[in-house]
DNA sequence: CTTGCAATGTAATCGGCATTACACCAAAAT
DNA sequence: ATTTTGGTGTAATGCCGATTACATTGCAAG
C-alpha cells in the first residue's frame, strides 16, 4: 500500500463537488482543528496532512503556505458567524425584538469554543501578523458592525428609536454589551463555557439597559 | 575585545545589590521588552542576551528555561500593572459623576500600551499557561468589578438608582462597556492608541446609555 | 598574590519544522 | 486509448532556535 485511495477525514459537505474541491475541504476542516488545538506556532503542516489525508505537495498547491491555509481557516469561520446575522437584518422588526434576536444570533456564535479559541489566537497574533488581524476585523466586526448600524437607522426612520448622527458608534456600543459579559471570563478561562441560558439572560438585560439605561423600561 | 566589562542595558535600579542581583535585573528587562515586543513563541533567547549583556549560559543558569524567564517576567509586570489599577472608590459621590470618575481612571489605564501588550500576551497564552491567566483575572477584572458593584450599591441606597439583586453583573456591564469600545480595536490594531480625548468621550456615552439609555437622558 | 567560583563569549548539539523536489499514479477530457 | 492535469507518497533541503559544553577570564576573599 504505497498510495491512499480518496478516504481522509470528514469529507461529506455537500454532496456534488470536484475532487480539488473535496480535497479542500478536508484540508480546511483539519487544520481548523490543528490550529486550534495547538496554536499556530505549534501547528505543523505534516499533521494537518496526516489527518486530512492527501499530500503535503497538494497542501501547499491549494493555499501556498502555512500563513495562507490559516487565513483560509479563518475566512471560513468568519462566513459562518457572519450569514446568519445577513438573514436576521433583513427585516424590518420592532427593536426590541430585533435586538434581542440580533444579539442571540450573534452571542450564540461568538460564545462557541471554537470562536473563543480562534479568537484568542488572532490576538496573540495581532503583533506579528497585522495583515491576519486587519482581515479578521474586516470580515467580522466590522461587518457586523456596520449591519447593525444600518438597522438602527431603518429603526430611527421608522421613529421608534430618536436619531443620532453616529449609529456606527451606537452598533458596535450595543455589540460590545452584548459580546464581553460572555466572552471576557471565558476568554481567560477555558473552564467556563456560557450555556443557552446564559446568553438569553444577558441579551436580554443588554437590550433593556441599552434602550432604556438602568432607570428601566420606558 | 573579547569579554564585556559589567556595562550592559539599564544597571541601575537600587544601588546596592550583588553582581548576580544586577544580572538578573538586566536580564528581566530585557526579557520584558523582548517578549512584550515579539510575543512568546516568536521571541528568542539569543536576542535578550543581546540587548542585556552578559551570556546566554548565565541566563540559563539563572532562569531555568525559556518558560521560566517567561513567567518570572509575566508576574512581576503583571503586578505592576494591576496595583496600577486600583480604583479610588467614589463613595457617596453622586452616580453620574462617580461612574463617570470610576470610568475614566478605569479606561485611562487600560488603553495605555503597558496594559494592552500584557493582555494580549496573557488572552494569545491563556490556554498554554491558565494558571497566569487565572492570577490575572482575580488581580486585575474582578478586583475593580466587586469596587464598582459597591459604590453601585451605595447610590441605589441613596435612592438614586433603582435596587437591584445582581449589582455585580451590572457593574460588570458598565465596565465592559467603558472598556469594549476602547480595547477591542487596539487590541487587534497596533497602530490604534486611543487618545485622552477618546476616553473621555468614550465614558461620556457609555455613562449615559447605561443610565438613561438611547431614549435619551431621563 | 593566588585560588576558587561565578560569569563570559563562542561555538557546538540537536531537533523540529516549513518548504521544495521528484518520480509515480488516477481520473477526466479528448 | 491516450493525453492532460492534478494528486500522491517519500524524502530531501535548509533554516532557525533552544539548550548545552567548554575553555577563558574577572572578582573577591584569604
Amino acid at each position: 500500500m504505497k498510495q491512499n485511495g480518496p478516504e481522509g477525514a470528514a469529507i461529506k459537505g455537500t454532496d456534488s463537488a470536484s475532487r480539488a474541491e473535496l480535497r479542500r475541504r478536508a484540508f480546511l476542516d483539519a487544520a481548523r482543528e490543528v490550529f486550534l488545538e495547538q496554536g499556530y506556532e505549534a501547528a505543523n503542516m505534516s499533521e494537518i496532512v496526516r489527518r486530512a489525508g492527501g499530500s503535503l505537495a497538494t497542501l501547499y498547491a491549494q493555499f501556498g503556505d502555512k500563513e495562507g491555509i490559516f487565513l483560509a481557516v479563518l475566512e471560513a469561520r468568519m462566513k459562518d458567524v457572519t450569514n446568519a446575522l445577513e438573514v436576521e437584518l433583513q427585516t424590518h422588526t420592532p427593536v426590541e425584538e430585533g435586538l434581542r434576536r440580533i444579539g442571540e444570533q450573534f452571542a450564540g456564535k461568538l460564545v462557541q469554543p471554537q470562536s473563543l479559541e480562534l479568537y484568542r489566537l488572532i490576538v496573540g497574533l495581532a503583533k506579528k501578523f497585522p495583515d491576519l488581524a486587519q482581515t479578521f476585523m474586516q470580515l467580522g466586526p466590522n461587518k457586523v458592525r456596520a449591519a447593525i448600524a444600518a438597522y438602527l437607522q431603518d429603526r430611527a426612520d421608522a421613529g421608534e428609536i430618536p436619531q443620532s448622527d453616529d449609529f456606527e458608534q451606537l452598533g458596535s456600543l450595543f455589540l460590545d454589551m452584548v459580546r464581553s459579559p460572555l466572552q471576557s471570563r471565558a476568554l481567560l478561562d477555558q473552564t467556563v463555557r456560557p450555556s443557552e441560558e446564559d446568553v438569553r439572560a444577558n441579551v436580554e438585560r443588554t437590550v433593556s439597559v441599552f434602550l432604556y439605561g438602568l432607570s428601566g423600561k420606558r
